[in-house]
DNA sequence: TTGTAGGCGTTATCAT
DNA sequence: ATGATAACGCCTACAA
């Protein structure tokens, strides 16, 4: 460390700043936040000073005294795969680092009925301003209604029914999803199989609907028996995909719900030596990680999880701050990427 | 809500439980605080006022008054697999939870020139109490020496180079791979390749310490030809094996340092049409959640990441309050999980 | 544009 | 065993 550097040998308080300065402690809060009524040169001079001390205001204090913890939270469910969690993660965190925030974190394991004690706990000790609720958070009303009741606002991020009130971030999974789908029937499959994702999540009957309207408007007939209700998880695409594959006529090609899901898909054809992508296509969804990691790497849908996340951690904290939430958030743009997973039907 | 628990109109302080229980502020404090000399008959009125009327102490006050955050950080390296962190951040927060601690996150991105600077402004701004540092951060000196600087205690996760002065927890990794190693001889592999972890993780050079001393107890040559520098990273690990299976003499397992790099083998092999584990046995370590997850599914290593790592908050929390640290804390034990990935030699 | 006084809710000190 | 009172460091209101 360069010579004089070294930390302050004791905490360097708004007091000293003001001495230092000249000034009153006053305006050196003032210079700190930012506010208005300062002459230019008084400011310069304050901050020089604070350089100078390295002075770094005490976050208790200004939390006790002002109400803002400069806090928010982010209230997810704590999944088996993390793939996604760990996304919205690091944009919720980039966010917060960004605007001098901090996160605290609230796993959640759903379902439970205790779950509106358990946020209200989180949100009352942790004193959050804000929270971010990924999918499918957003949904649980015990969820929202506990964060309503205690007026703290919130961003849902992919939810099911966007709140009004609320800032929701969506991205088009139902166009993803149509593509998608339309790509495999444009490779000449015939027979695709489909599975769906957890219930609880708003994007599943997103991603659903696209897989029926592509079918519709490329003329192929909708099965209901081609079809399986998955969890988002890996146990639960391998499953699907055993169903699938032992019915008399099995499916080409299947569109799993998600990425974690289609990865159970292709252990379950692996398992039985069923080649992928020889005989049959497989594709996922969210781009996650696990998507080329797999072997064949998957088709699937990029979804810009943490560009979501700290859009609506952003938002949040700008709300927070009284900023203007300009226009409502478009929602995000989906990618179609084409790996091994899927080929032309031969 | 049940009547009668409906959330308090206004917060409730210390003077209100002061008040309705009939005592001064300092008695509700000492209840509060479990501290002695409060009468048992006194300390029992002030709970029930406690809990009737729903107090929670005040955090920043708490902080500003006591000087005590009773926040720990978690400082990490954010890979860009995230398999171990999530597995370690599960662990920590479980800590945090029980003892009524707040959990902030630092990801760094190593090796990254201002580390030390980082460190440094993340434990101020986050006024931490202490540090986790999980595997490798505990060996970036820029780190170590910050904190210690600071004079803030720190549990480190897997170093290779304990710090006697703080808290270190560590599993058998020699053994483990030794085992591990030992197992692949048995089945009847002589031509064993080894892909190292990153050479900052003190783990790496345990493991392969334990590869060596199996070869050697089995009477097998060391050939360094046969080994290769990996970042425990899925890349480097479909890298090295692509080295490897290029040699005119390519080995008939692998054993790669953790579980990412084994993934990472798994891909390569299977990208050439090597079975596995037919032509190919390959194992990993760790255990994490893509282990079971590949096709075929993982032969590893099982560590009690998540356990290690609550064992490390635990521990530094039960410092931060004095109490002391019991004998040093023994190794945990690692367990060969053996799946489908390795069989035989035929 | 700048400064002064009071309070935020707790813990620490020192009496009693 | 219990209590009165002074910090803790900052922000808000109001005054100058």
């Amino acid at each position: 460390m360069p010579p004089g550097r070294e930390a302050p040998r004791r905490k360097v308080t708004i007091f000293d700043v003001a001495e230092h300065a000249g000034v009153s402690i006053k305006t050196v809060s003032r210079v700190v936040n930012n506010e208005a009524n300062v002459r230019d040169k008084t400011r310069e001079k304050v901050l020089g000073v604070i350089r100078e001390l390295q002075y770094k205001p005490n976050a208790a204090a200004r939390e006790l005294s002002g109400r803002r913890s400069r806090t928010i939270g982010l209230v997810y469910e704590n999944a088996e795969e993390f793939n996604y969690t760990a996304a919205v993660l690091n944009g919720a965190l980039g966010a917060c680092e960004a605007r001098g925030y901090s996160l605290l974190l609230c796993p959640l394991n759903l379902p439970n009925p205790a779950i509106g004690e358990r946020v209200r706990d989180f949100a009352t000790q942790a004193r959050v301003e804000g929270i971010v609720l990924p999918a499918p958070v957003g949904d649980v009303a015990e969820v929202t209604g506990a964060l309503q009741d205690m007026r703290i606002p919130f961003a849902a991020i992919a939810p099911r029914d966007p709140l009004p009130a609320e800032i929701n971030i969506a991205c088009k999974d139902e166009e993803a999803t149509f593509s998608l789908t339309g790509y495999l029937v444009d490779q000449g499959h015939r027979c695709i199989g489909y599975i769906r994702g957890h219930p609880e999540h708003g994007a599943s009957a997103k991603r659903f609907a696209g897989y029926r309207r592509a079918l519709k408007k490329h003329g192929l007939a909708f099965a209901p028996g081609l079809v399986r209700q998955g969890y988002f998880d890996f146990d639960s695409g391998k499953t699907s995909a055993a169903e699938l594959l032992d019915l008399p006529d099995p499916p080409t090609a299947i569109v799993a719900g998600n990425d974690d899901m289609a990865a159970g898909v292709l252990y379950e054809a692996r398992k039985r030596g069923l080649s992928v992508p020889g005989q049959l296509s497989v594709v996922g969804f969210d781009d996650t990680r696990i998507a080329s990691r797999m072997w064949p790497p998957l088709t699937t849908v990029r979804q810009p999880i943490m560009e979501m996340a700290e859009t609506a951690a952003r938002l949040l904290i700008d709300r927070l701050n009284g900023e203007a939430a300009e226009a409502p958030q478009e929602p995000f743009e989906c990618e179609v990427v084409i790996r091994e997973s899927s080929v032309p039907l031969t």
